[in-house]
Parts: structure tokens; C-alpha cells; sequence
DNA sequence: AAGTACCTCAACCGCAACCCG
DNA sequence: CCGGGTTGCGGTTGAGGTACT
């Protein structure tokens, strides 16, 4: 024997709410404070013909006060991005974090706008890593360059950028022994091999493990390389943009691509836990 | 103008979590 | 603790609108 219908089906109205449903509603929730005490049985005293859960999504979505319609902001998309990339499709959460904004509008736009944006800006690029911060250290390295400096990479304006030392750290014990890492470098590490003016992967000056974006005299360059053989797993920082933006602000923003190297690394990349 | 493809978003569904007697 | 009722959530659907041919 099944579950209980919530509703008798037969009784119930389906389909898309008339503007006298949506009055009725209103009205009840209005007379009873914007709260329902029980929404099963809500639709009876309202004297509606529907379904409670519809009228809890009618209510919550639709005609709740201050619910905001139209099209999203930029800060909305990055919030839902960023969000997105931290938390993944927990949209209550997310929706919790922009006022007026409910769970199925972020949930819908995600689906119908953002969703394409995070995923297609790359075809070589597995746009399921959730971040720039996570590199899957197997490889040798890679490197996209421009021709000139662009100071102030806007993607990275919000993460540290001076040398900062991350290890030995949870983030790294995927790495075999003997390759433990000892230290990982994240930013614009400016005594790393990637400050250097070469378009090659060298070694890291002060770490097996490093990762950065840097503006020399003549190039602005993102890299993530190693120098000692053999690391395996991946490590996750915890923050940073998205591969996707990186490479869009690098690649796409910027007309002057000179160089990108060991592209076979990116297009082998493959997100955590694959 | 008509037919078709594509897009959007309100609404539905099933499930899990929560609440309460 | 248990079990039934209720709520909240995320995935999915499909009607209606719009763009394209």
C-alpha cells in the first residue's frame, strides 16, 4: 500500500492559477497574518479547490509580498555562480541569499540562462572542476599568456596576491608518497617560476606545487605547474573563479592570446572525484 | 502567413526531513 | 522510539510565448 495522497486528486483543480484563485488566496493570507498554520487544510477554509502544496508554491512564489520579478542583476548571477560553484543546486540556500528572489526563480534562470554560461565558454575544458583553486597536479602544467601585462586581472581581485603558502594541508593529502607536498603556492606568487618572463613550464623556485596568475613587464600569464614528478590526485583551495571565467577574461576579454601550452592538460582535466 | 523549433517559467511530483502525539 | 501527517526541497514537465524559416 502506497503513501496517502496529500489531496483528494479527484476534487483538486491542476493547471495555472485564474486571477480569482489568486485573489482568494491572497485574501485568506492577508486575513491570517501572510502565514498559513496548516497548508493542507488551507485550501477548505480559503474555499479553494486545489491542492495545499499548490497553494503553499502559489503563495511562496508568486504572491507572497515583496517577491521580486524580472531579470536578474549582475551581482545576482555571480552570487548564484559563486554559490553555485561552493554549495552546487541547494537553491533555497542560494535563493536565501538574494531578497525576494525565491528558490524556483533562481532555480529556472540557473537552468535556462546560467547554466549554458558556465558550461560552454570552453569545449577543451571539463567545466565541472568548480574553481580555478582546484588543479589536478598530475600534470606537468599549462599556461596561457598574453602579450602584454594586464595589471589588475579583474577575476582575481578578490584573492590574495602575494605568495601564500597553503601545506602540508588536507587539501593536499591526495598526493602519493613520496610526492607529499610540502607547500603550494597560490596567487600571483611573485618569486615563483610563473613571475618569470618564460613561456615554458619551469620548476617552481619554492614549492613542487604552484599556481598563479602574473603580471610581468611583458606578458600576464595563468599557470599551474610541478617540478617533481609523479603527484597524483587533486587539490582543492577552496576559492577562486571558475576555469571558465579565468579562461574567458583570459582568452576571450583579452584579444591578444600569444600562447597557450600543454593544452592537453586542461582538456584532460577532470573534476573532483572522477 | 504558416509551420516549426526553441525558450521560459509556473506548476507538479516524489522524496526526505521534520514535527508531534 | 514509532508512525502518521505536514512541510520543504530539488528535479522535471509542459503550456504558452517568441524567434526563426
Amino acid at each position: 500500500m502506497g503513501r496517502a495522497p496529500c489531496c483528494d486528486k479527484a476534487n483538486v483543480k491542476k493547471g495555472p492559477w485564474s486571477p480569482e484563485e489568486d485573489a482568494t488566496l491572497r485574501s485568506y493570507m492577508e486575513t491570517h497574518g501572510g502565514a498559513a498554520d496548516n497548508w493542507i487544510a488551507l485550501p477548505k477554509k480559503a474555499g479553494l479547490r486545489r491542492c495545499g502544496k499548490s497553494c503553499r508554491l502559489r503563495w511562496l512564489n508568486y504572491l507572497r509580498p515583496n517577491i521580486k520579478h524580472g531579470s536578474f542583476t549582475e551581482e545576482e548571477d555571480s552570487i548564484i555562480m559563486r554559490l553555485y560553484n561552493e554549495i552546487g543546486s541547494r537553491w533555497s540556500v542560494i535563493a536565501s541569499q538574494m531578497p525576494g528572489r525565491t528558490d524556483n526563480d533562481v532555480k529556472n534562470y540557473w537552468n535556462t540562462k546560467l547554466k549554458k554560461r558556465h558550461s560552454c565558454s570552453n569545449p577543451n575544458l571539463d567545466t565541472t572542476s568548480s574553481s580555478t583553486s582546484m588543479i589536478d597536479y598530475n600534470y606537468q602544467g599549462f599556461q596561457l599568456a598574453t602579450s602584454e601585462a594586464r595589471p589588475g586581472l579583474a577575476m582575481f581581485s578578490n584573492l590574495p596576491m602575494s605568495s601564500i603558502n597553503y601545506g602540508p594541508s588536507p587539501v593536499a593529502q591526495a598526493a602519493p608518497s613520496p610526492n607529499n607536498v610540502s607547500t603550494i603556492n597560490f596567487g600571483a606568487v611573485a618569486n615563483s617560476w610563473a613571475s618569470r618572463e618564460s613561456s615554458s613550464i619551469n620548476s617552481p623556485v619554492n614549492s613542487p606545487y604552484s599556481f598563479g596568475v602574473t603580471e610581468n613587464s611583458r606578458s600576464t600569464s595563468v599557470s599551474c605547474g610541478e617540478n617533481a614528478a609523479g603527484g597524483h590526485g587533486w587539490m582543492d583551495l577552496g576559492f577562486g573563479p571558475s576555469w571558465n571565467d579565468l579562461i574567458n577574461e583570459l582568452l576571450f576579454d583579452h584579444e591578444e592570446v600569444t600562447e597557450i601550452s600543454a593544452p592537453n592538460a586542461m582538456a584532460e582535466a577532470k573534476p573532483k572525484g572522477a
